[in-house]
DNA sequence: TTGACTTATATGTCTAGACATATAATCGTA
DNA sequence: TACGATTATATGTCTAGACATATAAGTCAA
């Protein structure tokens, strides 16, 4: 994994001058609380303008891998916290992705008055109608998740006439909401009867879980609950500093 | 966007432009594929250099909400996958975080050769020492999570020495070797008899599995498994987009 | 219709300045 | 010694230009 590509092979100086700095950084030549050279004496090093170099410092700030202060300088930043970026893909990506191929099966939808319940697991005080959706999805035939879905209506009014027999509700949201925001809860529990006959699993086995709750602008759109073979199903994040 | 009710205690002019643009993509109003209007539309709008506009868009093309493409023109990037910041920070820093009283015991600590597993497990082909430490962490006396890791001494030699009975294992490294990259792996098990009793839950009960893996350019600093009780212990990511 | 060539244009990078602003460091005073 | 005022300085933002470059779109010939 190149970190840090040839200095001569890099298209533009400002880039260079990133990469120069973040390989220093990385390799822990400059460890935490160092400070890098001031603009000008960067200036100087490279022969630009203070421009150049401000780009280059501002992209690595952007990225916190440094910090900047007026008047002291610039710093490698002490990483006091482990940020991961964990891409949760579209299940059916993700599949497809993996070369194998992608099944889906309604289990159940029902369109209702919101429950109790349902605002709750929604986050919203009075709602209208809500779309309930129990799904499976799998992999070479064999079940991958389990998805139990919500989808407030009068966020998504659409998704009262769409088909989810064929289109899983998270692609079909994907192409008809547009961006949105989004918390993840992860746990684990063990299978219960129901989980364990929908993924073909042991009761007692154990299950990673994904609770995702989306919105747009302050207005709730779904919540969801997948469910994983926790044994088989692996959520990979990487991240740099920490 | 007002540019006639200008704004005097906004900040700065690009961050004001790069806010007008974000809202509006994430309002909806300009949905994915949209066309922003062209640098020199904004310079004439706001009525500032294309340098200016220019560093606003910049930074939403790097924050991965607009695309831009020479000769055509700016758009807004249809989120395809779902890239959640999951943050992971230092149980320590975790527990009293969240306003309780962190506890750290030490398990069990074994200076050794490497075996095969060991190597195995730190992906290295040939290793010298390691050091194995096993502790537990508690909030407020109740166990937290239990962790089982691998340090590699041609990495940070100073761990042999260092004195894990009091200092946690993580908050050591994160203190003496800086910068490093990691690779987490998420999973969901059932407790054995063992996981059981040092978690103090039931065997059987659902057990949240990180498996961390880290190195710093390209030589394996530790690996590290933390199992956290399934029912109790919540990760959560958020994420912008999709 | 298709392919090759040309042109127009939006973005990418860069310059050599400018003034603003926060703040570390210094100095002066009580 | 402690504290308040002053000064120096590194970063933050911005300008009005410049040339480079990728490429969408148009042009023309086979």
């Amino acid at each position: 994994m190149s970190l840090a590509t040839d200095a001569a092979d890099q298209p533009t100086l400002y880039k260079r001058i990133r990469a120069d700095i973040e390989k220093r950084i990385l390799t822990g030549e400059w460890p935490p609380g160092h400070r890098i050279p001031f603009e000008h004496e960067l200036v100087a090093r490279y022969g630009c303008s203070r421009m150049t170099v401000n780009k280059a410092l501002s992209e690595l700030a952007q990225a916190d891998l440094i910090e900047r202060r007026r008047r002291a300088g610039s710093f490698v930043r002490r990483p006091q916290h482990q940020s991961a970026v964990l891409t949760i893909a579209d299940i059916r990506a993700e599949i497809t992705a993996l070369g194998r191929s992608y099944g889906y099966e309604l289990i159940g939808r029902k369109l209702r008055a919101a429950t109790a319940a349902d605002r709750d697991r929604l986050g919203v005080k009075k709602a209208g109608k809500v779309v309930a959706i129990a799904c499976r999805h799998s992999a070479d035939k064999v079940p991958f998740a389990v998805e139990d879905r919500l989808i407030d209506l009068s966020s998504v009014p659409d998704a009262a006439t769409a088909d989810f027999s064929r289109e899983p509700p998270g692609s079909w949201l994907l192409h008809h909401v547009p961006w949105t925001e989004a918390e993840h809860t992860i746990s684990a529990i063990v299978a219960d009867d129901r989980t364990a006959e929908a993924l073909d699993i042991a009761v007692g086995a154990p299950c990673l879980v994904i609770d995702r709750y989306t919105w747009r602008s302050a207005r709730t759109i779904t919540a969801v609950r997948l469910l994983y073979p926790g044994d088989s199903h692996r959520l990979v994040a990487r991240f740099k500093g920490g």
